[in-house]
DNA sequence: TTGTGTTTTACGACCTCC
DNA sequence: GGAGGTCGTAAAACACAA
């Protein structure tokens, strides 16, 4: 779903919470509107018990959801460096980093199981949001237009569809195989980052 | 409007691993 | 015991039809 089945079936060239009015583009976030590390305290009452009713919840802003999606076309699993330079660069505390991509992958899993093959772990979800990711980030950064296939073959991680970190806790005995996934991630990670500057440079070149 | 369904944050319970 | 995973759920935010 990843934002796709909002609203109209017609596809919009970039995610659908983009276009909505009440989130406003910011190239920062709102600090004063978001309840982050210390501000979670605001969310209990005097039993310390629930969340008090203004602040149940803050709506993120297109640029935090943009790049934690761009993280998570990356790896669906994050790593504990980059999710504290997420945090700091996005003004979230990492808890709020870290319950995002739990959730995220909460609802990856729940598309899959509304599709009909459940052995092809999002797939066609991570390709299509990868899409839509690029040409959000086309908006946002004019100087960065990508062909949807060069796209493609820049996202090594949705193309080969590797499950970063590690599938599920009770499959996952070896730890050292999960930070040996990490690492090749990261790799990746970077790999990827160095193609998305070098296809950035070749296309303010040809313009 | 408003009623309803869906999506998005956020949490608690429980599990596994180190 | 702490960190981080899934699962289930609450409630706000939102879209849309009537």
């Amino acid at each position: 779903m990843s934002n796709n089945n909002r609203t109209s079936p017609s596809k919009p060239p970039y995610f659908d919470w983009m276009k909505k009015p009440a989130y406003p583009a910011q190239p920062q976030p709102d600090l004063s509107s978001s309840p982050n590390l210390e501000d979670l305290s605001d969310l209990l009452d005097a039993s310390g018990k629930t969340r008090t009713k203004d602040k149940y919840r803050v709506v993120y802003t297109d640029f935090q959801r943009l790049e934690l999606e761009k993280e998570y076309c990356t790896s669906r699993y994050i790593t504990i460096r980059r999710k504290s330079e997420l945090a700091q660069t996005l003004s979230l505390s990492e808890r709020q980093v870290k319950i995002w991509f739990q959730n995220r992958r909460a609802k990856e899993r729940k598309q899959n199981k509304k599709g009909s093959d459940p052995n092809v772990m999002g797939v066609g979800v991570q390709h299509a949001d990868y899409s839509q990711l690029l040409d959000a980030k086309a908006k946002l950064e004019p100087g960065l237009h990508l062909s949807h296939s060069l796209a493609h073959s820049m996202n090594p991680m949705a193309a080969m569809n590797i499950p970063a970190m590690r599938l599920h806790p009770h499959l996952a005995a070896h730890s050292h195989s999960l930070v040996a996934a990490a690492a090749h991630t990261h790799q990746l990670q970077q790999q990827h980052s160095a193609q998305m500057s070098a296809a950035a440079a070749v296309g303010t070149l040809s313009m």
